[in-house]
DNA sequence: AAGGTTGGATTGCGG
DNA sequence: ATCCAACCTT
């Protein structure tokens, strides 16, 4: 099946592929640029306040009003920054290029870019900016600036919180080792913790571990009680509140127990760091300027984040379309946009950008119709002086299949047309509704890459390497830690708890005091042939340890990773295995050995994960030869980064997420159609885009139409998919949509019906038709007709006659 | 206690 | 289809 090589690949000569093409295509520079300069605007020279401006400096010609409103606000004083600044960027209206500009014209006016604080939804996209910012900028300035360099705070909130965390780990009591959990290592702790906890055996079924996390992080998002989650999101789990609550705390407390943070925390740290008087002077003083972009999908914690940098506004530029809002799922509000301007005195600059650079008339009409449906009116409306006779094509087909058959049509006479299978892009609103697709296009050959979806994290393999690489660098890890050992055969939950046990309980008598009686304890216990021997040990670690960290300055039991590796490899030598895993037993001591005193370099390290994992692999996998391919794939890209711990980080907070089909990683310079869920198409754009399943129970999703917000929220995601086209636009609707959960080879299936975000009367915004085109049958002859309507009376007549 | 199997519940989008 | 708890066999 699908090789995660070719998904960890892939996503890298994706992300490098997508630059290529958008320096080709530049959807913002065309937005600007090839919107050639404005005669009116030049002459006008509106909102240009430099004194010295008779005429406008060329780079900043390209910009129409509006986005020259926007660069330009409050950059004449860059040491004593203006007020804040709201960009409301409609679809396509060149929002990355303006944004790009405005710090271009921050650096070009003599702000430090080392100091700019630059918040972007993506990793992708804030590598993008960066490169478009020093292109700019160079541009400017008449010659690349070492600004490449200098622009050093771009990235996501996430990646950025967990970069300030480790820089103030001392200060705010955390280990600086801590490590990272995902989404899944996150509701493994949950899991665990809910055992702990005997919520497991509860008469009636209590929520599975990945609906408790969901709810614990909308709670820690949204900034709202338990009590309103529960209620206005999960319904079904109101009952369980008070054992959900107990769950939480206890939750809350083995990740401080064990130094590990989930995604949530990388912003509620900040959040409250940024909001400790004692650190928040020295924080924000960091940032002349703070520019975040996608504002509309940012949530109330990462709202409380710029408030505590910028409290009266002052640098802060927020960038965003509350028509885009689509990630109100995981606690994105779009009041964050609409407060915006009323949380400071004086209210923040408002500039709207309308027009649109990038799709035809019709397609920006029928988008307009579409979201001017919203129960909640949107303000602007979008033009373009891009005229086409094309309307969007909505396209009625048979089913699954001949939906796959009409993309790849389309698609391959699109490409005989001179359209590259780049410049095309299929979207879907679940990943799984391209499957019939991507069958399709494999058998006919036709390479693509898929965007959204499966992770290649999610692969057990990678879990388990990147498990024993964070219990390396992370002792306590209790997750990390209890998948390692039950790598090993004979080794179960039962043996693993145990084994860390051991390892936490000498851990705790090494840094709080020798002779702890849990810890002398539950190492005798598993020391059943000898016990004393695995106090001896104990103690002996506890004082090396106890040593070292003399002059730590933690209240929490802190056990820097060095000595902390060390100890847990003392505690596995002291283990007694059971029978099965005896002769595993020493490699994987020693392993663990070597990686805690770190005698192996990065990335050697690696290999020596993967050369004893690799007997494990062959066990437990049937195709363990494909897993191996992706490991052996993912250490040669692990010694791209700089250490274990940035690999690590990284790895976590910006997972590869393109896969490709089963034809092959395409090369980077070959040709590929892209296939992208909607969500991860945000930003971007084709010349040709092929929306699937333009259903009720698709699009809305069958699962998004509990309230009219969530229907709403349904709504611009079609407005979104819509919004990415550029000269062409497909809807199609399957008449016969398949029901997924069902018995093998099943038929069970729904006649579905068209978009209700489409109803009749925007019908004559599209050209509607069906395909294949219905062969015109030949007019039956009266003779035939009348033969037929004899035969129908026959058959009538001997139906009848069946039971006389 | 481990490891495999089974039947019942859940269900998407993602940093 | 996938996940999880419970049951069964070694």
């Amino acid at each position: 099946m699908r090789s995660a090589t070719a998904i960890l690949s892939e996503s890298l000569s994706a992300s490098v592929g997508s630059s290529t093409a958008s320096r080709a295509d530049a959807p913002g520079a065309d937005a600007s640029g090839a919107g050639a300069p404005d005669v009116s605007t030049l002459a006008s020279g509106v909102n240009a306040p430099g004194a010295d401006a008779p005429g406008i400096a060329a780079w900043l010609a390209k910009l129409n009003d509006q986005q020259r409103a926007a660069v330009e606000h409050g950059a004449d004083d860059v040491t004593c920054a203006a007020g804040a600044l709201l960009v409301i960027a409609g679809a396509g209206s060149g929002k990355t290029s303006t944004l790009a500009h405005r710090v271009a014209n921050l650096v070009v006016k003599g702000a430090d870019p080392r100091r700019i604080l630059l918040l972007t939804f993506s990793r992708r996209a804030a590598d993008e900016m960066t490169r478009r910012v020093t292109r700019i900028a160079g541009e400017a300035l008449g010659a690349r600036a070492a600004l490449a360099q200098g622009l050093t705070w771009s990235g996501t909130f996430h990646s950025v919180g967990a970069r300030l965390l480790r820089e103030y780990a001392d200060l705010i009591g955390l280990a600086p080792t801590f490590t990272i959990n995902d989404r899944e290592d996150s509701a493994d702790l949950m899991n665990l913790v809910r055992h702990e906890l005997g919520l497991s055996a509860k008469e009636r079924r209590f929520p599975s571990k990945s609906t408790c996390f969901s709810i614990y992080s909308r709670v820690v998002n949204t900034g709202a009680s338990l009590g309103d989650v529960l209620h206005s999101a999960f319904p079904w789990c109101r009952d369980w509140e008070a054992d959900l609550r107990a769950l939480f705390a206890a939750y809350v407390d083995a990740k401080q127990k064990q130094s590990v943070l989930d995604y949530d925390d990388l912003l509620l740290y900040w959040s409250h760091m940024a909001a400790e008087p004692s650190i928040a002077a020295d924080l924000s003083s960091r940032f002349d300027h703070v520019l975040v972009d996608e504002y509309q999908d940012t949530n109330r914690l990462q709202a409380s984040i710029l408030l505590a940098l910028k409290p009266d506004g002052r640098g802060l530029t927020v960038v965003g379309d509350d028509a885009q809002s689509i990630y109100s799922f995981r606690g994105a509000t779009v009041r964050n946009i609409l407060d915006f301007p009323a949380h400071f005195d004086p209210p923040a600059t408002q500039v709207t950008l309308e027009r649109n650079y990038r799709s035809t008339q019709p397609i920006l009409s029928a988008s307009n119709a579409v979201i001017g449906l919203a129960s909640e009116r949107f303000t602007k409306n979008l033009w373009t002086d891009k005229a086409s006779a094309q309307r969007p094509r909505l396209v009625t087909v048979a089913d699954d299949a001949t939906q796959a058959r009409y993309v790849v049509e389309q698609v391959l006479a699109a490409r005989e047309a001179g359209v590259k299978l780049k410049s095309q892009a299929v979207l879907f609103r679940a990943a799984h509704h391209s499957a019939a697709l991507e069958i399709e296009l494999t058998r006919r050959n036709i390479p693509f890459v898929k965007f959204g979806g499966l992770k290649f994290l999610d692969s057990v393999h990678v879990k388990d390497v990147l498990a024993v690489l964070r219990w390396a660098e992370n002792p306590r890890d209790r997750v990390a830690g209890f998948r390692v050992v039950q790598l090993l055969p004979g080794v179960g939950p039962a043996t693993a708890a145990r084994v860390l046990d051991v390892a936490a309980g000498v851990a705790t008598a090494a840094s709080v005091a020798a002779g702890d009686d849990s810890a002398a304890n539950s190492t005798g216990d598993a020391h059943s042939t000898g016990g004393a021997g695995g106090v001896d040990d104990a103690s002996r670690v506890g004082t090396a340890n106890g040593t070292s960290n003399a002059n730590g300055t933690s209240d929490i039991p802190a056990l820097h990773s060095t000595n902390g590796t060390r100890v847990t490899a003392h505690a596995l030598a002291a283990f007694t295995p059971p029978a099965r895993a005896h002769e595993d037993w020493p490699a994987f001591v020693a392993l663990m050995s070597t990686l805690g005193e770190r005698a192996t370099p990065w990335p050697a390290e690696f290999e020596l994960i993967r050369r004893w994992y690799e007997p494990h692999l062959e066990r437990n996998h049937e195709d363990a030869m494909v897993r191996h391919a992706d490991l052996l794939q993912m250490e040669s890209i692990a010694g791209t980064y700089a250490s274990r711990e940035r690999f690590l980080t990284e790895l976590t907070l910006d997972p590869p997420d393109a896969t490709s089909g089963e034809s092959g990683v395409p090369l980077l310079d070959e040709d590929y159609l892209i296939l992208s869920t909607i969500h991860s198409a945000k930003g971007q754009e084709w010349r040709n885009v092929f929306v699937l399943n333009g259903v009720d129970g698709c699009i809305p999703s069958d699962l998004g139409t509990g309230s009219d917000e969530e229907i709403d929220e349904e709504r611009r995601l079609l407005y979104v998919a819509m919004t990415r086209a550029k000269e062409d636009l497909h809807l199609i609707v399957p008449q016969r949509f398949y029901v997924h959960n069902q018995t093998h080879l099943g038929d069970r299936h729904v006649w579905a019906s068209r978009t209700r975000f489409i109803p009749a009367d925007l019908m004559p915004l599209f050209d509607a038709y069906a395909w294949p085109p219905a062969p015109v049958p030949a007019a039956p002859s009266a003779k035939g007709l009348a033969a037929a309507a004899q035969a129908k009376v026959e058959i009538a007549a001997k139906l009848r006659k069946m039971w006389d």
